[in-house]
DNA sequence: ACATTAAGTGATT
DNA sequence: AATCACTTAATGT
């Protein structure tokens, strides 16, 4: 498949046919596999990454060199946080790793000016991105802010459960401990504490959501 | 039977 | 809520 037919395939409902021509004029397609980490913290940004296929988080490492993961990237999705900083410095303050295989189009920084000039469709797009995690950071600031760890792993079974549509979560406390950035013992202790609640039933790598 | 990994718990900060 | 140290339970080889 070539590069303007993959592109039409996955963002033609949301790009115009004149957009499409320039992003695959100008960019490049790359694949790429779980694990690989495509922009490091202080890197010159050079290309601004959209994910075609697969997915890929966004982290902070900090001082001790622990990953903290601001948000996932979807197919169709753009690391807003590149947009922000290409207007400003060049340096990147995030890391961007792919979570899974998959496909990234690659779209030359310096060009991005033009984009949006001329695409009323990108200048949405971005707009969109930028509101959607916007929208993420203030809720996680609220959790952060009141530290109220028990409704946060709530919050997070709910979420949870009603993306995969399943009261049946295959899941560990050390994963919800990640997700959470806490720690394992912590995650078991509310968990049980939920589980006398009689709101969910706990079991080896299984999680029954009773409400 | 043994090793490994997930989960539970008390004590301390 | 985090960390440590230790126990117990489930699973894989």
């Amino acid at each position: 498949m070539n590069k303007q037919h993959k592109l039409d395939k996955i963002l033609g409902d949301i790009f115009s046919e004149r957009l499409l021509k320039n992003l695959a004029d100008n960019g490049r397609i790359v694949s790429l596999e779980e694990g690989m980490q495509i922009i490091s913290r202080g890197d010159d940004i050079k290309d601004i990454p959209i994910v075609l296929e697969g997915t890929a988080k966004v982290v902070r490492t900090d001082e001790k060199g622990e990953e903290h993961i601001l948000f996932y990237l979807n197919e169709k999705e753009a690391c807003t946080a590149t947009f922000s900083i290409c207007a400003t410095s060049k340096k990147s303050e995030i890391d961007f790793i792919m979570e899974t295989d998959g496909e990234l189009l690659l779209y030359p920084v310096h060009l991005m000016d033009n984009l949006t000039k001329e695409f009323p469709s990108w200048r949405y797009y971005v707009c969109k991105n930028f509101n959607k995690r916007m929208k993420e950071f203030l809720n996680t600031m609220d959790s952060i802010v009141f530290m109220k760890m028990d409704q946060r792993i709530l919050k997070y079974l709910d979420k949870a459960s009603k993306a995969l549509q399943t009261k049946v979560l295959n899941i560990t406390h050390q994963e919800i401990a990640n997700d959470l950035s806490t720690s394992r013992v912590v995650v078991s202790r509310l968990l049980k504490q939920l589980e006398h609640e009689g709101r969910i039933k706990l079991y080896r790598n299984r999680i029954n959501i009773l409400f």
